[in-house]
RNA sequence: GGGCGUAUAGCUCAGUUGGUUAGAGCACCUCCCUUACAAGGAGGUGGUCGGGGGUUCGAGUCCCUCUGCGCCCACCA
């Protein structure tokens, strides 16, 4: 089903027919309604993408690919809600909505997951065991090792059940995804997508392999990138060790004793008056004996520790700017599983060098540290105890130990931490995208500006896309990997590990004068910077790529700027020289109650399906669409009875204007009693404003207002034209109250559609048959001012007097405790003469909706600045 | 230490270019079992707009300053 041809003259003809069978129920509830329309929307198509349109009538959307792996919190719902509001609201501007969906499956996470689900590890050495059945009972203690095959496929089928769940969730939820459109991260599309990138990096020079000091994480023995790194709090302490100068000790400071013997010199400041005289001599490293230099470097801090540091290879990222700007030598004592070297280092010459370092061989940092403060205790050379310190370390944000820095041969793609005008380009190109909140951008701003290195994609790890590349061996077997063989274009997806390069065959692998494959794979941010070219066909097919690219919108949290955001721009502006989207559109967090961030640990995490049972998806994306963006917003489940109430609410009005009423006609010819132009007026102004609000993607506005009007509708304008509405005499009056109603109606239910994708869909088809005209609200055109006619150019703020005039007699009731039945003997309505005059011209609805059986005078009183209302209760009958 | 955001009713939030007695919802109180809706409806109580200073005829809104809270970045000698 395709409804591409949409009426351009909304003057002439509404979007809903008008007249077809109208069948209301007699009890709706919102019970059943996800199950009913979420089917019935996979059936029809009703969010299929329309790819024979050109890019202007096309708007599309880059939305974040949820990690299978983990779970969906509240904080996902909303976020998420936020991005299929403003889908909506252009797919029923007009436009067709690219609005794909992709699952994040790529990655540490996912290993993690099938280690623990299964009970199993993956060991690249096993060979492939075609027959391998994972243990019944996975025991975590005893993961079964099994080859990289074996554990893909393990990962594969996993990530394929989570995917369903997730599916499943965002369905009930009302995301108006195409589902035809989805991708995977580690699927074959995003394999040949991220090989072909790399490779276009690689040929213009943005990508390219290194060797050089690398934040290293030892538990998972993979490298890390700077986005990925968090800084924490961690334990230390300091110790105060003695170098030996030819005339007595020199005293460093150090929280890390075990890296002594990595030590390649001793640094301070130029300046600094204290260490002048040591400059360019040597000093010898206790313990161990190695002679050393002294050097001046601006970067020391003369009142950090002792004010001259201890420079190793490496202890923290300021060694690794001295090593490359002193040119020191590298001594390497930390290895990639956190130990110190196994074998002796060769710098270490002496025999009681050699004798120390036994004491250390093999220790991980931690041990080595206990064990070097008792051979500096020993010699004598430590000064006074160790003192504690609280000191921040950096981790990796999925990792619980320091990260070591160990120097490695990795991936990177520039981005300009280390080229001041990339980096000028990156920021220029922030610039460029529209922010939403506007201050989106600092964050943006600040990321790139504080780069300190380019960005690190090479993961040693298993389940990620490999490096489409292998390495010529030489006569002694050894790699080239100054000139990487590479694939055609056309060749991938490859997997080096695999297949071989041309011009070789398998058997060549890993033998001299043969070849080997980059054991590597890209970090998952490396894929998921693709993720416009992913999901808009890049490479495979143009043709939808180029009219869905550069993309209208991007949603996501603000916590991952630095990450996802900022590595699509990189890629984007390398490949096709654009930033990837025109609008980037931020979310805030959702709190708890208490204003903390949800977390497992805390046990305050509200879990999705929960809510959804509990309240419906109309309520929680209603309590979605009060949360604006950028703003962090506490959850509270008392809020989502609102949403609730509202999505009942429009369920009995409808059944009422619709049933009740009978009020079906949309003419607005037959609009012409001066209360129903002036209710019109009034939602004009509420379409403008609904409508301005959204196109600034300020969604909260346009709920605000529509909603806010249609409680004014319900309490004010309903009651006040209900007995009009009914009479069976059905005079012009009755006829203009029906025709308003049914309008009205019919306006509101198209505003709301986008928020309450459910209700407004149900009441929508008592109204105009689904099943005859195969047609959704949520494919029906946005409202208009023009639809309303010549009608809504009635002065709206009549409304208010009558309204004003309406609550002076229901106040009146109440404070006389009675009933809103009671009968009123005598009602005067007084005050300054516009006012007055427009109350009055209610005045029949007035006196039928207040019960007013005697007198009802309007007084002009230009002294008063509002309406005064002063009534008196009929004699009431005798109960009897 | 650098940057950003935020502070309005008990709670969650609106307050457009400075303009008359500061708004909404929730909660609370009172009333009404009304034929669309009692998981309703009507009415009402409630705020010296974080503190101080300034500009102005006039400041929740603009400027300065202080404070609280939150987030991002930096900080391993």
């Amino acid at each position: 089903m395709t409804e591409t041809q949409r009426s351009q003259s909304p003057e002439t003809s509404t979007s809903a027919p008008a007249g077809g069978v109208v069948s209301v129920p007699d009890k709706p509830a919102l019970e059943g309604l996800e199950q009913k329309w979420v089917e019935r929307w996979r059936n029809d198509q009703t969010y299929a993408f329309d790819r024979t349109q050109p890019r202007e009538n096309v708007y599309s959307i880059d939305t974040p690919p949820p990690t299978v792996s983990g779970s969906l919190h509240v904080g996902h719902v909303f976020s998420y809600t936020h991005t299929d509001l403003v889908a909506r609201f252009w797919r029923m501007r007009g436009k067709t909505v690219f609005y794909p969906m992709g699952w994040d499956d790529n990655g540490l996470p996912t290993e993690r997951r099938v280690q623990n689900y299964f009970g199993v590890r993956c060991d690249p050495s096993l060979p492939y065991d075609a027959d391998f059945t994972p243990p019944e009972k996975p025991d975590p203690k005893r993961q079964v090792p099994i080859s990289r095959p074996n554990f893909i496929e393990l990962c594969n089928r996993l990530v394929e059940q989570d995917e369903e769940v997730f599916e499943s969730l965002w369905r009930t939820l009302g995301l108006s995804v195409d589902w035809n459109q989805q991708y995977t991260t580690i699927g074959t599309r995003a394999q040949a997508v991220s090989q072909r990138a790399f490779l276009r990096n690689l040929a213009r020079g943005e990508a390219y392999l290194q060797e050089a000091p690398t934040l290293w994480d030892v538990t998972f023995q993979t490298a890390v990138a700077q986005a990925e790194l968090e800084a924490r709090e961690y334990a230390g302490a300091y110790h105060r060790v003695a170098f030996h100068a030819a005339d007595g000790p020199v005293y460093i400071e150090t929280t890390r004793p075990e890296l002594i013997a990595s030590c390649v010199a001793l640094i301070a400041h130029p300046d600094d008056q204290r260490y002048q005289a040591l400059f360019g001599t040597t000093v010898t490293s206790p313990v161990f004996g190695v002679e050393i230099p002294v050097l001046a470097h601006p970067a020391a801090e003369p009142d950090k520790g002792a004010g001259i540091a201890m420079c190793c290879t490496f202890g923290d990222l300021t060694d690794v700017q001295w090593w490359r700007e002193l040119q020191l030598p590298v001594r390497t004592l930390i290895g990639r599983d956190g130990r110190l070297s196994r074998d002796t280092p060769e710098w270490l010459t002496s025999e009681a060098a050699v004798t120390a370092y036994e004491e250390l061989k093999g220790k991980t940092a931690h041990s080595a540290r206990e064990a070097m403060v008792a051979l500096l205790r020993a010699s004598g050379d430590l000064d006074g105890e160790p003192k504690p310190t609280q000191r921040m370390a950096n981790f990796y944000e999925k990792g619980d130990k320091p990260l070591e820095i160990v120097a490695t041969r990795q991936w990177y793609i520039r981005n300009g931490g280390r080229d001041a005008d990339l980096r000028q380009r990156m920021l220029d190109q922030g610039a460029q995208i529209e922010w939403v909140p506007a201050h989106m951008q600092h964050r943006y701003d600040n990321w790139v500006g504080g780069l300190n290195g380019d960005w690190l994609i090479s993961r040693q790890r298993f389940f990620g896309i490999p490096f489409p590349v292998w390495y010529r061996l030489d006569d002694q077997g050894e790699p080239d990997y100054a000139a990487p063989l590479l694939p055609a274009e056309a060749q991938l997806p490859i997997d080096p590990s695999t297949d071989a390069p041309e011009g070789f065959t398998e058997e060549q692998r890993g033998k001299p004068g043969g070849f080997i494959g980059d054991p590597d794979v890209m970090d998952t941010w490396a894929t998921s910077s693709l993720t416009p070219h992913i999901a808009g066909g890049w490479g495979a097919d143009d043709d939808l790529f180029d009219r869905v690219f550069p993309m209208d919108l991007c949603t996501q949290g603000h916590d991952i700027i630095r990450t996802w955001l900022f590595s699509r721009v990189v890629r984007s502006t390398f490949e096709n020289g654009a930033v990837p989207w025109r609008t980037a559109m931020l979310s805030g967090w959702i709190l708890d109650p208490d204003r903390k961030k949800m977390s497992k640990s805390k046990g305050n995490v509200v879990v999705p399906t929960e809510i959804l049972d509990k309240f419906g998806a109309d309520a929680v994306r209603w309590r979605a669409a009060m949360a604006r963006p950028g703003l962090d917003s506490p959850f509270d489940e008392t809020q989502m009875k609102v949403g609730r109430r509202l999505a009942v609410k429009v369920l009995n009005a409808s059944k009422f204007v619709l049933g009740g009423v009978g009020a079906t006609e949309l003419n607005v010819f037959e609009v012409s009693e001066p209360i129903d132009c002036a209710l019109l007026a009034r939602l004009k102004e509420v379409i403008t404003k609904a409508t301005e609000a959204f196109e600034s993607y300020d969604y909260t506005t346009a709920l605000e207002s529509v909603e806010k009007f249609f409680w004014e509708f319900c309490d004010d304008y309903l009651e006040l034209v209900k007995e009009r509405a009914y009479d069976a005499d059905g005079g012009p009056a009755t006829v203009s109250a029906k025709a308003t109603l049914a309008i009205a109606l019919q306006v509101q239910l198209r505003l709301l559609a986008p928020f309450l994708p459910y209700v407004t869909e149900e009441v929508w088809s008592w109204w105009h048959s689904v099943n005859d005209g195969g047609t959704s609200i949520h494919r029906a055109t946005w409202p208009t001012e023009l639809e309303l006619g010549s009608a809504a150019a009635a002065d709206p703020s009549s409304l208010d007097a009558v309204a004003a005039a309406l609550g002076g007699i229901r106040g009146a009731k109440s404070q006389a405790k009675a009933s809103m039945r009671a009968e009123l003997s005598e009602v005067e309505i007084a005050g300054p003469a516009t006012l007055v005059a427009a109350a009055e011209l209610a005045a029949e609805d007035l006196r039928r909706s207040g019960k007013i059986v005697g007198e009802l005078r309007f007084v002009v009183d230009e002294a008063a600045e509002e309406l005064r209302v002063s009534a008196t209760l009929a004699e009431q009958p005798s109960e009897g």
